[in-house]
DNA sequence: ATCCATCTGTTACTAGCGGTAACAGAAATA
DNA sequence: TATTTCTGTTACCGCTAGTAACAGATGGAT
C-alpha cells in the first residue's frame, strides 16, 4: 500500500531525525558551542553527508536544535505571563521564568545565544557552531512574542501596535543583557535581580532621586 | 643615537599598524563582517604574517578595530549624559546618540556586533570574522559605563552599587535590542523609537490601562 | 524472477579558513 | 666587514563546511 509504504518512510526518516538532534545535543553540551559536524556525526555513529541530508547545513542543524528549546521557553514564559496575578506580579514571574531558565541550563543558553565563547578558550579554531548570530532569531522571536502580548493585553492609544512592540524588544533586551551580565558574574541572587529589573520597569529612573553630590542625572 | 632608532621603529611599526587598520576597516566596510584575513591582507598590499605579527591573531586584529569605534561611541554617549537639562531629556539624547550612531553607520554597527549575517547570505563559509562574540565585549564594556553614571549621580539606598550596575546592563540592553530591530525593519522614524523607549523606562508599564477585552496583564 | 527506483550509507574529495615555519633580502649596529 | 634585526615572502599544516560519486539494501511493478 502506498500510503502505509509513505508513512514508514517518513516515521523511520523521523526518528532518525530525532536521534541526529539527540546526538547533536549531546555534543554541544559537552563541547560547547564549537561542536563541528565531524563530531557530531561520530556521535551520532554515522558520517557526514548523512547529517546534511537531513538538515542541508549547518544552519539548518542549529535551526532545528534551537526551536526545540525556544520553544519550551516561550511555553513557559507564557504560562508565567497568564498566572493569575496583578501586572506586576506577572512580569516577576516571567522575568523569573527566563532567569531560572538561563541560570538552570547555562550551557544550552550560551549555545542559543553565543556562537563561540571567549576565542581564548578555543585556540584551534573558532569556526564551529557560528551559523550567523544565533541570539538573534531567538531574541527577536521572544520580542515579538512579548509584542503580542503586551498589544493583546494593554491599551496603548494610537500607535499602540508601534509601542507593544519596541517595548517588547526593548524588555527582552533588557532581560537579555542583565541576565547575560547576571550570568557571568552572579553578584546577586535571582530574586534580587528580578526586583531590580522590576523596578527600573516600574519607573524607578524618574523616582528615584539625583545625589546631592555630583551634576546630576 | 639609539632612543632616536627606537623612536623611528615605533613610529614606523605604528604608521604600519594604522595603515593595516584602515585597510582592514575598509574590507570589513565592504566584504561585512565575514572578511578573512587573507582579503585584509591582500588589501593592504602585504601578505598574512605580517598580519598577524602585528596583532597576534584574528582576534587583536578585531579588538583593536573595536576599541576605535567604541571609545567613540562612548564620548559621545557621555557627552549626551552631561547635557544641561533635565533627566529625561538627557536620556532622551542618549538613547538618540546611540541610535543615530548605529543608523549613520549600520555596517560598522553589523561589524561590532553581530559576527556573521544571515548564514544564507554567506554561504561560502560563515568562519570568518565570528571571534567569539564580539557583542559581549561592547554591550558589557557600555553596560558598565552607564552604570558608573547612574551610581554616580543617583541616589538609590542601600544595594545601590548593585542595582545602578543591573539598571546599566538592562538599559544598554534594551536600548541594543530595540535599535536592532528598529534598524532592521525601520518601522518608525528615530524620534518616535526614542520617545516609546523613553516612556518605557518612565514607566509606561506601570501608567498604561488594561484592554477592555483580554486577560488584562 | 527480474528490472527499476529509491533510500541509506560510505569514501574521498574540494575550496577555503586561521595560523605558522622557514627562508630571503634590506637596514642599522658593532 | 660581520652580525643582528626588521620586513616581507612562499609554502605549508590541520582544520572546517560542504559535495560528488559510488555501493548495497529494500521494496514495488512487470
Amino acid at each position: 500500500m502506498e500510503t502505509t509504504h509513505r508513512q514508514d518512510r517518513l516515521s523511520t526518516a523521523e526518528r532518525r531525525r530525532r536521534e541526529l538532534l539527540e546526538a547533536a545535543e549531546r555534543v554541544v553540551l559537552r563541547d560547547g558551542p564549537g561542536a563541528s559536524m565531524n563530531a557530531i556525526a561520530a556521535e551520532a555513529g554515522i558520517t557526514k553527508p548523512i547529517l546534511y541530508r537531513h538538515f542541508g547545513d549547518k544552519g539548518g542543524l542549529y535551526r532545528a536544535l534551537a526551536v526545540r528549546h525556544t520553544d519550551a521557553l516561550v511555553d513557559s514564559l507564557r504560562a508565567a505571563l497568564d498566572a493569575p496575578s496583578d501586572r506586576r506580579e506577572r512580569v516577576e514571574a516571567a522575568l523569573d521564568t527566563y532567569l531560572a531558565a538561563i541560570e538552570a541550563r547555562p550551557q544550552v543558553y550560551r549555545f542559543l545565544m553565543h556562537p563561540a565563547e571567549d576565542p581564548a578558550e578555543d585556540p584551534a579554531g573558532d569556526r564551529g557552531f557560528d551559523v550567523g548570530q544565533h541570539s538573534a532569531p531567538l531574541l527577536r522571536r521572544l520580542g515579538e512574542e512579548l509584542a503580542t502580548v503586551i498589544a493583546e493585553r494593554i491599551e496603548l492609544g494610537p500607535e499602540g501596535e508601534e509601542r507593544a512592540r519596541v517595548w517588547g524588544h526593548g524588555i527582552v533586551g533588557m532581560m537579555h543583557a542583565a541576565g547575560d551580565w547576571w550570568l557571568r558574574e552572579r553578584p546577586c541572587p535571582r530574586e534580587r535581580l528580578v526586583e531590580h529589573l522590576t523596578d527600573l520597569l516600574w519607573g524607578g529612573l524618574v523616582t528615584a532621586e539625583d545625589r546631592a553630590d555630583g551634576p546630576g542625572l
